[in-house]
Order: C-alpha cells, then structure tokens, then sequence
DNA sequence: ATAACAATTGAACAATTGTTCATATATGAT
DNA sequence: ATCATATATGAACAATTGTTCAATTGTTAT
C-alpha cells in the first residue's frame, strides 16, 4: 500500500508518482465525449424538483405534466421546463393523448440508477 | 396556486387529474431533506472533471492527487477542488500516508451507482 | 367561430458552479 | 533551520442553472 512517493515523468510527459498505475487508467480512458454525456445525464438527475419527478414516475409509471404539479406542489411550467430536461437527456419518454401528455421513464436502467441512489442516501 | 388541482375525476374519464394515482403518491412521498440531499448525490458526478476522477478510481481503487491529476490531464489544484467536493459528498474517502493523500470510492453504492450510468450512455 | 384547457416556450433574473491563479499548510529530506 | 514536495484553500471571475411570469401552441367542446 506504501509506496515510494518518488517524482516520475510518464511516457505522455505528465508528472506522477506510480507510473504504472497511471498509464494502466490512462490506456483504459474513454473518449472526453463519453464523459460529458455521462455527467450530463447525473446532472439530469441534480436538481431537487426532477428527482422528486423521477421518484413520482418510479411510483406510477406514467403520469401527465398536471399530476406531476399537483404532487409536488408546483406550476405546470415549472415541472414542463424540467421535463424538457429529462427528456433532452433521454431519462423520461411521452405519450400524447389528446390535450394530455403522459410522462414515464425511458428505460429500465434509469429505474435501476435512481433506486441505487436512494440506497446510497438511506445508507448515509 | 393549488386551486386547479381541487379539480375532480369524471366517471366518464374526461379530466386530466387522476385524483387516486394523485394522492397515492403524495402519501408516499419522502420529505423535502432527502429529495435536496439526493440531487446532491447526483450533482457530485455531475461534471466530466468528476466522473473521470470516480471513472479512475474505479478502474485502481485508489489513487493519490498527483496521479489522478496525471490521468485526467489538469492541474493538482483543480483536482483537489473537484476531491473536496466528492469528499463533501461522501462519494470518495481518502487515506493520508506522509506526504501523500490516496482516494477511493467511498462505498460500493457508488461503484454501482457509477456503473449503472456507464450502462445507461453505453446504450443510448 | 369562441372558449376552456393542457402543455410548452421565451425572456429576464438571481443564484450557483467550475476554473484559474496565488497563497497556505503539512510532511519529509538535507 | 531551509528547501522541495503534496495537497489544500481563498478569492475573483465567467458561465451555467432554475425559477417566475407572460405569452403561445395545440386540442377538445360548444
């Protein structure tokens, strides 16, 4: 675990102290893209009012934009604005029927990567 | 602002509220705390300067500040502001040896939690 | 046609966030 | 003691975010 904390230089110029490791990481890397996509979908899940939208639709599965207000607790624009978002990151799909837009989760591993987080802040 | 939603359900199913699916919800619904404390769960991995740091610490399951500055390619400081934010979170805990100060994952919620997002972007 | 309703959108605003640079701790070596 | 290293922190700044209000679109009913 201990390990000398001599200065080395990797083969990519960068200063670190256990070369092996870094470039062991660094040839797993995945592309800069991968990353901003994969936090862009986290930060669809950071604000306070979406999680609460999420948890509704882990709930009952599909619910128009009137109910989601109406649980919550907010206006209709509101919780619209942050469906764009949800949608926009592909976390909440619809079905329009008439006036009314039904709203549900857009596949199972967002069902499966919300309840992990309740688990990790039930543990907390 | 709540006066629409005193709205009925029709027998004939015309209104958009469903009351029933409505209340169902609000009953099961957690207080306000654990929705801001959740969105700050996700918040933590929301920016691609973190998930590459969570991303590293899942490939060598620790790693000190230098080396994870070396892998992702910016400054020690930089990763030092984005640790503090992780350990803030309590995503990542860290163990001081001398000089050096080695990170990891804090739990392995977060390894799932963290993996179960790669699967969502690797499928979309 | 008009009215009522469900949802969406645009613009403006305050609040928050991430980055950078400079400085401050803290530990180990000389 | 001083120097070098490893990390942490503070302050300032631009960029982004979430909310509100007002207006708009699209649908159904009369």
């Amino acid at each position: 675990m201990i390990k000398k904390t001599e200065k080395k230089k990797s083969k990519s110029g960068f200063s670190c102290i256990e070369t092996e490791k870094v470039s062991s990481v660094r040839n797993r890397m995945k592309p800069e893209q991968f990353f901003h996509y994969l936090a862009e979908t986290f930060r669809a899940m950071s604000d306070p009012t979406r999680t609460k939208i999420i948890f509704a639709l882990c709930m009952e599965n599909e619910l128009c934009v009137r109910d989601i207000a109406a649980i919550i607790g907010t206006s209709n624009s509101a919780i619209s604005h942050q469906l764009r978002t949800l949608r926009n990151m592909k976390l909440v799909k619809y079905n329009k029927v008439g006036k009314v837009t039904y709203y549900s989760l857009d596949d199972i591993h967002i069902n499966n990567l919300f309840a992990e987080g309740l688990r990790h802040v039930e543990e907390k």
